[in-house]
DNA sequence: CGGTAATAGTTATTAATGGTAACTATTTTG
DNA sequence: CAAAATAGTTACCATTAATAACTATTACCG
């Protein structure tokens, strides 16, 4: 299959710059979006959580969190444990996800206009599949 | 299709990742190794040429070269009309592009493992027309 | 119990990547 | 020939994320 990474990664930067304009209405790129993503669908999480989540490093969600704080899209309340911090959706933050999450929708709608429906469903699914490919593969060692 | 984007991006951290970690070997990144492609592929070029091509501003596409250029992949020759400057590889650069290009080859088809044939060719083609799609829809005005 | 290791989170620094604006030098156009 | 267009560069800035070093708290274990 060679040309799929070509194809593939080409795809990326007409799709991130669309999306953070759809969602620069609400002070939101795509990073912050994915916070707001996970504490909607997960409940309460601490920065942890969400950093092993996405695979990124905890600075990397500390200031994810910071900017969607002065935002007042999340509140962070001290966990029980004293060392965690509980982040969670304030009520702005509910209302901006479900405006974000319909623009996103429709989104992903318009960009599947003219493909078939078993097409899409096959790309789909192919995804993770490739994503578990690599994960296994090349996760550094190849054993 | 919900999820898509999702799907997508989390794809795209750990693809990008291996590649750059692939490519190190080389002192490349995919970024750059997008040069030597076009390059090896379209004979020697412009700079605009480069930069019409992937869609990116010209100084983005200057500093690639030059950072090549530092580590001999590729040389810049006065072109005709003077305001030109020829890029191509070098004998260095074509080692190099050779070497890289049976490593991506190699990692296309091994994230391809268990995914049938048919199924690869139907996401290999889904890809550009959805780029199509956003480019059409999303280019900034909805037309 | 007390000390060491582990964990949650932060800050500072750095790197990769790419856009915009302003500029020079040359060529095209009319 | 003058003005517009084009190729390329430089300087500056924004986004995104990794690493290292740090504080505070909790868990573990002899």
């Amino acid at each position: 299959m060679e040309g799929f990474f070509q194809r593939y990664l080409s795809l990326y930067r007409s799709l991130i710059t669309t999306l953070n304009e759809l969602m620069s209405t609400y002070e939101l790129s795509y990073s912050l979006w994915q916070v707001i993503y996970y504490l909607k669908n997960n409940g309460p999480s601490t920065l942890v959580d969400i950093a092993n989540h996405y695979n990124v490093e905890k600075p990397t969600i500390t200031r994810r969190v910071h900017r969607l704080e002065e935002f007042q899209m999340v509140v962070q309340i001290p966990g029980m444990d004293r060392r965690e911090k509980v982040i969670q959706l304030t009520e702005l933050g509910e209302e901006i996800y479900q405006a974000c999450r319909k623009k996103i929708t429709d989104l992903e709608n318009s960009v599947m206009a003219g493909i078939a429906n078993e097409e899409q469903l096959i790309t789909f699914q192919t995804l993770p599949k490739i994503q578990d490919n690599i994960l296994r593969g090349g996760g550094s060692k190849n054993e």
